[in-house]
DNA sequence: TTTTATAGTGAGTAATCACTTGCAAATGTA
DNA sequence: TACATTTGCAAGTGATTACTCACTATAAAA
């Protein structure tokens, strides 16, 4: 990976990540890449090959992230740990996860089945703990997840520590 | 509004919610609807004119659906009626949702508004009901909201009447 | 009847789109 | 050194883009 290549898939990422995919040129990743247009084709075929290469990456680094979720035995941190996902991302990262999100409803594949081991982990425990209806709990679950992530990723709430706390309250017991 | 002038926004409103509103040519949108293109920015002067005639369409239909929540006074129906929202969603009508959850990676202003008065409702019941810490709830409530709807958009969960009574469970205090 | 206004068309337009090609410079590798 | 491969650029390509313009059709008002 040399360092142009980088920059590609650097302005790229945040790019589509601001202004969608369909709706930003080639020539725009490329300007602000520093780079020639035809760069990008050579390296990454096409467009939608661009964008393949960005997901690659992402999926790497969530694999990481939700490991740790998934390698944990106790059940009930097993739901705190979840529940704090969104709450402990790297700002670094906001572009990345914005560009996830926004993709979701353009293409499916992508978003459902990076969590699915997440949502096994979480019924899982939710069975441990003798919930009334695991999987409803933890479909539940990563509802919870996925609006807490997209407050966040949207308009940063006011005071993230509270509402965490209350979110934690719902599965004290 | 002429019959015309419907299906134009019909044909747009569907376009844009499968396709994006970038990826979507004004060409497609005339031959969608059975009209010529010029037609389109005779009407909506321009692409985003078109978008914004949707929306103005959308606001409307939202203020009607949530004004039943906003004059509720009983504050536990309160909570329950915003927590049912997203699973007494007409299909008829997901295809605007889809639209508007979109839309919201792109444009900020248009959905944060529009729920300013379901969070002030819902901070409401909570004061009342004696909640520790009521802002932070009713953020959690719209975002556990935000998450349902996602769900309910994207990928239709199996068991949604499970779901929507664990979900009450958790506020049953 | 003439005028005015609105609704609608279809053939343009310049600009931008994703992508290709030919060629030069850099980088290995023997 | 010589040769092969990769990396990179500039200048193209035809297709598509949002949008304009000159024009017609319908119909109600003056």
């Amino acid at each position: 990976m040399t360092e142009k290549q980088e920059n590609i898939l650097s302005a790229a990422l945040t790019l589509f990540a601001e202004q969608g995919f369909a709706a930003t040129s080639t020539n725009k990743v490329a300007k602000a890449a520093g780079v020639s247009e035809g760069l990008i084709f050579r390296h990454f075929k096409n467009k939608e090959g661009l964008l393949a290469a960005i997901f690659e990456m992402v999926t790497e680094r969530t694999k990481v992230i939700l490991a740790d979720v998934v390698m944990t035995n106790d059940p009930k941190e097993v739901i705190y740990k979840i529940l704090e996902l969104p709450f402990v991302i790297n700002p670094r990262d906001y572009r990345m996860w914005r560009l996830i999100y926004a993709m979701k409803w353009q293409i499916q594949q992508y978003n459902t089945e990076k969590m699915e081991p997440v949502k096994l982990a979480a019924k899982n425990a939710f069975e441990k703990l003798g919930y009334d209806n695991p999987e409803a709990e933890s479909e539940l679950l990563l509802m919870l997840l996925d609006g807490a992530a997209t407050a966040i990723l949207l308009h940063e709430p006011r005071d993230k520590e509270a509402v965490l706390l209350a979110m934690k309250e719902k599965y004290k017991h």
